[in-house]
DNA sequence: GGATATGGGAATTTTG
DNA sequence: GCAAAATTCCCATATC
């Protein structure tokens, strides 16, 4: 656990750069009201609220257990509308995206996570719930909105298509941040990948 | 058999 | 200029 903390801890950092200025350029809005926190003693994590006390949820860490984040978590927020609006109504510059996280590239994973975490995007890319933790599933009708989101999100030249995202996602696999799973449209966070981005939520943010 | 999704090789572009 | 990551193109295969 100790080293597993260490080797992740560089990545933590650069996420946490990412996730500030993230927050700062929406203003932090509704941030207060959930938290993430995470006991890596325990590898107990928790969502809070302000308004009232949540349930725990089992924790991402046991990868075979019940889908916590994709019921609990996803629904909660959803219900509340509590994490921030994501940025698919900008129209990002490649001068914007670079500047997110302080000169770190947006990364893919990360910005899916925006919306997965963003209910407005329920109808476009959502966590699956029933299943193990971090599955999420595309919407074989929009897609290709996720998907053009991301290009904007990147600025690049040409639209983003689903077919080049998914070259993209399934680049992942070899990193072992993101998984195919045997499911149509359908995608694994790693469990350290999840941890990761969970942790934006429980630090100062 | 057609439409769609998936998978991968390889070249190119972008970024730090 | 270099290396790594991401994008892009293209084709093959699998699934419904």
């Amino acid at each position: 656990m100790g080293n597993y903390l260490q080797d992740t801890q560089s990545d933590l950092e650069v996420i946490l750069e990412f996730l500030e200025e993230y927050y700062r350029q929406n203003n932090g809005e509704n941030v207060d009201k959930v938290c993430w926190t995470a006991d890596e003693e325990s590898c107990e994590q928790r969502w809070t609220c302000q308004d009232s006390p949540i349930t725990t949820l089992q924790p991402v860490l046991a990868h075979d257990t019940s889908p916590a984040l994709g019921q609990s978590t996803t629904a909660l927020l959803s219900e509340r509308g509590s994490l921030p609006k994501s940025l698919s109504t900008q129209q990002p510059t490649k001068h914007q995206a670079k500047a997110v996280g302080r000169g770190k590239k947006v990364r893919l994973f990360h910005f899916l996570f925006e919306m997965l975490e963003d209910p407005k995007m329920a109808d476009c890319v959502s966590w699956v719930p029933a299943t193990t933790a971090g599955v999420f599933r595309f919407s074989s009708t929009n897609k290709e909105k996720v998907a053009a989101l991301w290009g904007q999100r990147k600025g690049n030249k040409r639209p983003m298509t689903y077919q080049k995202m998914s070259r993209a996602l399934r680049n992942y696999a070899h990193s072992g941040e993101i998984f195919k799973v045997k499911k149509k449209l359908t995608y694994q966070f790693s469990r350290d990948t999840l941890m990761l981005l969970h942790s934006y939520h429980g630090g100062e943010l």
